[in-house]
DNA sequence: CCCTGATTCGC
DNA sequence: GCGAATCAGG
C-alpha cells in the first residue's frame, strides 16, 4: 500500500486531530506507526499546527556532521524550548463525586480528545446512590488495588475509572486492566454499564 | 510494561 | 520517498 492522496488526507486530518501515529495506523491499515510518523515528518507536519501558515518553523539545527553508526549520537536535538503549549487537558475526565469547577474553559484547544475514543460512553458519575451495594463494595475493595494512574499514564487498556477529587492531589485513575473493548477494569464495568432492569428493580 | 514521537539510514 | 530499527521519554 502506498501514500495515495486520500490516505495522505487521512494521515493530515487525523494528525492535526492530535491522534496519534498509533492510532492513525491502525486507522489507515497496512501501515505501522512508524511509517505514520515518517509519513508525517516528510510532509513536514511535525509540529501539530492546526492554524497552519507556518512552513519551515523550525529547520533542521546544525547537528553533528559524523553519523555514528549504532552510538546513540542519535536524538541529540532536544530543540522543545518553545513549543509546549499542549499541556491543560485534564478537562475530558469526569469527576467521581464532586463539583470542582477546576478550570473554567480551553479556549485554545477547541479538539482535544485524546484518552477516551471516540463513540465510547464517557465515565460516568460514580454516585454511589444508584449503584448496588455488592458492586459498590466491590468497587470500594477494588480502588484499595487501584494503580492509581496519572492521565499520561492510562492506556486503551487500562481502567480509566476516575478515583478522588480532580481539585485535590488526591486524583488518579483506577488503571486496572481493561476489559477487552471496555474503557474500566472488571469491577467498573460492573457499575459503569448497568442493565436498565436491574436499574429499575433497584428503585428505592 | 504500556505507550508517545524523533531520528537515522539502508532500501 | 519509504519505514524498520532505534532512541528518548511519559
Amino acid at each position: 500500500m502506498s501514500w495515495t492522496d486520500e490516505r495522505v488526507e487521512t494521515l493530515k486530518r487525523m494528525w492535526s486531530e492530535g491522534q496519534s501515529a498509533s492510532q492513525i495506523a491502525k486507522e489507515l491499515g497496512a501501515v505501522t506507526r512508524n511509517a505514520v510518523i515518517g509519513k508525517v515528518h516528510r510532509l513536514g507536519l511535525s509540529n501539530r499546527n492546526e492554524g497552519e501558515g507556518d512552513a519551515a518553523a523550525n529547520a533542521a539545527p546544525a547537528a553533528a556532521p559524523k553519523a555514528e553508526p549504532k552510538a546513540k549520537a542519535a536524538a541529540k536535538a532536544k530543540s522543545k524550548a518553545k513549543s509546549e503549549p499542549p499541556k491543560a487537558e485534564a478537562a475530558a475526565t469526569p469527576e467521581p463525586a464532586t463539583e470542582a469547577a477546576v478550570s473554567p474553559a480551553q479556549p485554545a484547544f477547541p479538539s482535544r480528545r485524546p484518552i477516551v475514543p471516540a463513540g465510547q460512553p464517557l465515565p460516568p458519575q460514580p454516585s454511589a446512590n444508584e449503584i448496588s451495594p455488592e458492586a459498590l463494595a466491590n468497587v470500594r475493595e477494588v480502588e484499595k488495588k487501584a494503580r492509581k494512574l496519572s492521565l499520561m499514564e492510562l492506556t486503551e487498556r487500562t481502567c480509566k475509572w476516575p478515583i478522588g477529587d480532580p481539585a485535590t492531589e488526591k486524583f488518579w485513575f483506577c488503571g486496572l486492566p481493561a476489559q477487552q473493548g471496555k474503557p474500566y477494569c472488571e469491577a467498573h464495568v460492573g457499575v459503569a454499564f448497568q442493565p436498565m432492569s436491574s436499574r429499575r428493580d433497584r428503585r428505592r
